[in-house]
DNA sequence: TCCCAGGATCAAG
DNA sequence: CTTGATCATGGG
């Protein structure tokens, strides 16, 4: 023996899938702008994130074969902690995978149970295997959602992006890389926000997003606290935050808390609710939310995902046609 | 230059 | 309970 105790580098990994039932398009999901955590940085058909497993931060590297059904992951992990055994880590990674991509969810009971469904069935060829995902830190799923108000998905990112390399934690890697998490609430606490806003340029968002974070570092309201309430205790707790309206806070329950009968209404759920299932007759914001979620019940969330991501495609159509 | 982006808020009607 | 103006910022 040497005394040197074993170090892991960096190590690659396939999962297969087999188990999980119903089909993922990686792609789709993770382009489709939700609200949970930034969006996976890409490049080519490879993206990468950060997260931390049991406290210490893991670099990872996905790719999949083409196929959505039958799928399986390639896995490229980069240890933050060299001591870390590589057999855990992908072990660890694996059950943080199915977490975080939904991969649990039975995708092939939705299609069948709304096959029926005019409007909402157009979206499943085209949007197969489209997954909601599971964000995997409240606070971040809070603030990520509040910046995406008013506000276009690549700003709202930026916006982010900006945050944790500014005011995050950095993590530090066995390949001598590095990258920052997304910043904790005490941090964002002791903020002026015009000294946030002027690093982030997110704008007004910048003073309810520090109003809220101090609410969050002294504990004068508790984000996990609301796991345990009803739907309607939880929306009507979160809009007693500044800056947290009705479509934030339903971002924040399917997206960041996992509720799946959430159902934000934005400007494109909006049309094409009214548009498609309501007779193009002029409604409120707040009644598109109701009819969705009663509806699609526990699938609201997902029937909105499809929805929102085939309304903005018919938008996109259009605009080229002209 | 104006309009829009996964809206929230406040004042008026 | 609805409507309108305002709020930063950047892209088209």
């Amino acid at each position: 023996m040497s005394g040197l105790s074993a170090t892991t580098q960096s190590f690659s990994f396939t999962i297969s899938m087999d188990v999980v039932n119903g089909p993922l398009n990686l792609q789709e999901t993770i382009l489709s702008g939700q609200t949970g955590e930034p969006e996976w940085l890409r490049a080519a058909s490879i993206f990468t994130d950060v997260t931390l497993l049991d406290g210490t931060p893991i670099k990872y590297m996905l790719s999949h074969k083409r196929e959505t059904d039958k799928f399986s992951l390639e896995v490229r992990a980069i240890p933050g902690d060299p001591r870390n055994q590589a057999d855990e880590i992908a072990t660890n990674l694996k059950t943080h995978l199915i977490d975080v991509l939904g991969l649990k969810d039975d995708l092939n009971l939705f299609y069948r149970k709304f096959a029926e469904d005019k409007v909402l069935s157009l979206t499943f060829q085209n949007l197969r295997g489209l997954r909601l995902m599971h964000g995997t830190n409240l606070f971040q799923a809070l603030i990520c959602s509040m910046l995406s108000q008013n506000n276009s998905v690549r700003l709202w990112n930026r916006s982010a992006r900006l945050m944790m390399a500014s005011y995050g934690p950095r993590a530090n890697f066995v390949d001598g890389s590095h990258d920052f998490l997304f910043p904790h609430p005490e941090t964002l606490a002791k903020l002026n926000s015009r000294d946030l806003r002027s690093k982030t340029s997110m704008g007004y968002r910048a003073k309810p997003i520090v109003a809220v974070s101090r609410m969050i570092a002294n504990h004068q309201f508790d984000l996990s606290k609301l796991a345990n309430q009803s739907y309607d205790e939880a929306k009507d707790m979160l809009l007693e935050l500044p800056g947290v309206g009705p479509k934030v806070a339903d971002c924040f329950l399917l997206y960041g808390a996992g509720r799946r009968d959430a159902a934000p209404v934005d400007v494109w759920i909006h049309r094409i609710i009214s548009k498609r299932y309501l007779h193009g007759r002029k409604t409120s914001r707040a009644k598109t939310a109701t009819f969705l979620r009663k509806r699609f019940r526990e699938w609201a969330g997902y029937a909105q995902l499809y929805l929102f991501d085939y309304a903005r495609r018919e938008k996109v159509k259009q605009t080229r046609a002209q």
